[in-house]
DNA sequence: GGCGGCATGTAAGTTGTTACATGATTAA
DNA sequence: TTAATCATGTAACAACTTACATGCCGCC
């Protein structure tokens, strides 16, 4: 069974979800450092149920399933968890366009990076703002505190490469007695 | 073409290279956000002298082929460069281990942390180690410039993920009291 | 009646990894 | 001579995206 699999009985561990409610709380609640498609989604549903790990009941309208997490579910899903995760490979596009910047225009690493600056604040934004959401209800069992790790990470993340971006352009715009475009 | 051949395309903007050498210099120079398996490089390099944008010589050696970068493989690679990068889709397992952690022993957590830890504080030693190498090599064009952008992109991303592992890390051994594993 | 959101699913294509198979060259 | 490194390539598999196809449900 593939991360996709185990990503989505973590959802369900909640509660009942159709396919089409897990793809949308992915959406929302892993957008930045996970997303799956319906293509994937719908296919490892029915992977899910073969093995046992979740069962498929009717929904509230015609056509759609509701599925629930079994106990085999449960514990395969505890189990993964204890499993060291495996290392994340990235293809940071932008890095090579910044290592390789010299065979092309100034202007265009510019763009790139004033393009990589707004995405990211935009995305800081929606992490503060989901961090105060959060913040604001009670919490007294203290679920809330991984979650909030979770948010914690994107904020720091998303700070420093918004920090890389600026002192970028900054240097870019400082060169530019040398070069302009 | 995808991002592949244009990274490929890139080390041979520099001079020949065989596909092996290319492999090598991708682990070392891009470890840190990007990486290419052999079965990806020999096929694109096909492709590459089939589209015209590099030319496959005889290598040193029987056996061995060296490719140049062809004046068309320059213009293609210099235009790509101006494109827009593909936003980078991250998969972050680690995050959902942490979301999801209230399902498993806290000790697995923090098994999780404490690796994450020494592999970026391994990684950041690497970086400061490349950074001052090149620091140290007068650079009177200013040919250093983009390369140290790229270090210190992944400077200020792995000292970000080290404080916010110390910072979980910390979260998570002063709630002791409640949770010994 | 029609639009937007809910809902499921498949087929084709893309991209990439892993494992396998083979062989040359070099330095200990 | 033998181990490590250099070197190329393919086949099988895995994972994922995109596009397509279809239909329901509630609201305006």
């Amino acid at each position: 069974m593939t991360s996709t699999g185990y990503v989505m009985m973590g959802l369900l561990s909640e509660g009942p979800l159709t396919g089409y409610m897990i793809k949308k709380l992915i959406d929302v609640r892993f957008r930045f450092f996970w997303s799956e498609s319906y293509g994937q989604i719908y296919p490892v549903l029915q992977q899910l149920v073969k093995q046992g790990w979740v069962n498929s009941g009717p929904g509230e309208r015609k056509s759609s399933k509701v599925y629930t997490l079994t106990e085999e579910g449960q514990k395969a899903l505890s189990e993964w968890l204890m499993l060291a995760p495996v290392k994340a490979t990235y293809r940071l596009e932008i890095l090579i366009k910044v290592y390789f910047a010299h065979l092309a225009p100034t202007s265009s690493l510019k763009d790139h990076l004033h393009t990589h600056l707004q995405e990211h604040t935009q995305e800081l934004g929606l992490l503060n703002a989901f961090k105060h959401e959060l913040e604001s209800i009670p919490d007294p069992q203290g679920d809330h505190r991984n979650i909030l790790s979770v948010i914690d990470y994107g904020i720091r993340y998303n700070q420093a490469i918004l920090d890389w971006s600026n002192a970028t352009l900054s240097r870019l715009e400082d060169s530019n007695e040398s070069n302009v475009a």
